[in-house]
DNA sequence: TGTTATACTTATCAAAATAGTAGGAATACA
DNA sequence: TGTATTCCTACTATTTTGATAAGTATAACA
């Protein structure tokens, strides 16, 4: 599968919203330098997933982002959705068949396909891959960084 | 997800090869009429599935296309990777970024998507789909045609 | 009350991928 | 030799993607 990088972009920084954030926020800036990933960039993707009421917003000086809900709240459906509705909607084409072979395609394959997808990614949690990730992190040189 | 034009029509046109090849063969031009997809454009699509072996051509007069092997031996995985390497390969990136978060998502989540998608494909067969398209068809207006 | 740090919005640009077309060469049958 | 076909290479237009830029709105704080 090709995935844009929007939607790793976006997953990764909610991730690092999701094990940075204590009982403080993260701010873009701190994102971008954890995860090398260029500000501007993560500022243009963040409001999507606070739009589908994932993230918090906080404005102004001492701003930032919190997630709306426990990790284990957040499907990861949900989140790639947010980000980008080709990858786990139902399959369509930039000049969609209207055959009877087209729809036997589309019975026996696109649509298994589809919902398999869905239903995987609606059974992992932002927990999951923060879990993971702590796992990952606590094996190896890249020190978890904490911020005061 | 979002699967190209190029795969669903390659899709097309071997299905259509499957139903309509008796003890001849298949034409780009025959293709063309019965699928309503441009001719040009099946006669770039169709030298990747003969490369990889799924097809044979018959060049000149009289040539045309037939299936190596008989439908049930040809799998949907190998058609769609010769169609495309991005649908059912390993996820990847136009942008890789290489952290911790990234291994994580590419653990719990990419990897499993996609293991499921070789695995799905690999056990549905070119004879299933023409199977289901006789089902269709033969409850529909759409006549089957056959041509002497 | 002014400065600063932040999120927010909109526009823009370049690069890459995709869809589809075009022309003609090679091949084989009759 | 003429005709029907596959084969090959190149081309173009459109869409999508990735990323940047500039400036606005908001809130904390000194």
């Amino acid at each position: 599968m090709k995935i844009s990088s929007k939607v790793e972009c976006g997953l990764i920084s909610l991730v690092d919203i999701c094990v940075y954030s204590g009982n403080s926020v993260v701010t873009v800036i701190n994102i971008s330098a954890r995860q090398h990933i260029s500000a501007k960039y993560i500022e243009q993707i963040l409001p999507q997933l606070r739009q589908a009421n994932i993230i918090r917003s906080v404005k102004g000086a001492k701003g930032g982002y919190t997630l709306t809900r426990p990790a284990e709240k957040i499907t990861l459906y949900e989140v790639i959705n947010a980000l980008d509705r080709n990858v786990l909607g139902d399959v369509s084409f930039d000049n969609k068949q209207d055959s009877l072979i087209a729809g036997a395609l589309s019975e026996c394959l696109w649509s298994k396909m589809t919902e398999y997808l869905q239903n995987f990614t609606e059974n992992v949690t932002l927990r999951d891959i923060a879990d993971r990730y702590d796992k990952l992190s606590s094996g190896s040189n890249e020190e978890p960084m904490y911020y005061i």
